[in-house]
DNA sequence: TTTTTTACTGTATAAATAAACAGTATGAAA
DNA sequence: TTTCATACTGTTTATTTATACAGTAAAAAA
């Protein structure tokens, strides 16, 4: 995928914020209103380098025909973490599914694939989607998504200063998970904001 | 709210489809392709129509310019259910929540607020929503909502005959539950599609 | 029975919109 | 150094689109 321009990526943005708010995409008019472009014809010129690069498809002569390209769109649905890659690196990402917001108290950056039972007494089984939130200021009694040494690992967190962290596993077969994070890899990934499941 | 006639319902349809696939609403000329009109003003009075039955929002000057309105879109969530009444019963729908299908493997008809603890063991929990599909058609195994005498519950059904159906809870704390449904008021609501729970 | 609503056709037009063409200017790539 | 991509302004035009007005006809409501 082609690489966007800072502007080309606003513009992006713009357009699926009006689709989500609106109902409809913006007019080149509108893009040109909202940036302060005096000519609506940049607005057309940054729509051809967007459909040029594969992230829009133009429907020539219709109004608002402008749609956003499926692949980049939606949350990403992280299945299996590769050790020390980042969450939402591409080998990671298993597919994406379309997802409009109000569902969840915060907005979802990504969901994560759940694996093990160390979460169980809780309602999360393994193959449930969460929804995650990056983030780094969590608090006790959240669930957290955290990285212990290049391993990722879903858990209740417990206790959280600078020289102790405790996570806590909702599953009695499971003991707590103590780390110094002075000396440990430790990182906030994310908190989970709730859970998806689907059967069948 | 008023209602609407056949027409009216059918264009309201139509116009939620278009959303849904094309990601922006038609236009009036659209709108009489679809149906036959030979003119756009047909299209352009059953707008008016919706707009002034309280269904739709029409913005005027704009291309495309129809919104859906909002209290009669989403998905019903049903929190307590009146013994005996309906479970869609507008009295039943607590709120709707805004929700686009393509996660759970099946439509879904509405969510049912879970009470109390009895799928604890494969992470159905108080206060969850499931995704519910109205259908009669289960089989043993699925998670199903039934009615019995006036009562709704949401179990594993584990057989189901003429004669005998079983309902399975999920929890070692309940004893599976016996209808003899020549004898008894039994009826499958719909099967559930999956789980959607939200922290906070 | 008269009025109103529904459901259309047909015509017309102002405004909205897409989109081409002609420029200017800058920075990066070849 | 020349070309290409980016990022704009400014103008123009064909097309799309919303929407009003004038009718017709049937069904429903008052």
């Amino acid at each position: 995928m082609k690489n966007l321009t800072v502007r080309q990526s606003e513009i992006l943005t713009f357009i699926s914020d009006v689709i989500s708010n609106e109902g409809m995409p913006p007019t080149r008019k509108e893009i040109a209103l909202k940036f302060g472009f005096k000519s609506a014809n940049s607005a057309e010129e940054h729509l051809k380098a967007l459909d040029k690069k594969g992230y829009i498809d133009l429907h020539g002569g219709t109004s608002r025909g402008i749609s956003l390209n499926k692949p980049f769109l939606g949350i990403p649905i992280v299945g299996s973490v590769a050790a020390g890659s980042p969450l939402l690196a591409v080998e990671n990402v298993e597919e994406r599914i379309e997802f409009n917001g109000n569902i969840f108290s915060d907005s979802v950056d990504y969901f994560l694939r759940v694996k093990g039972d160390s979460m169980n007494e809780v309602g999360i089984v393994e193959g449930d989607l969460i929804a995650i939130n990056k983030r780094k200021d969590v608090k006790p009694g959240d669930i957290v998504v955290a990285r212990i040494n290049d391993d990722v690992t879903v858990k209740t967190l417990f206790h959280l200063d600078k020289r102790k962290v405790i996570l806590r596993p909702e599953n009695k077969n499971y003991k707590d998970i103590e780390i110094n994070p002075a000396v440990e890899n430790f990182d906030i990934e994310g908190k989970c904001l709730g859970v998806l499941r689907n059967y069948n």
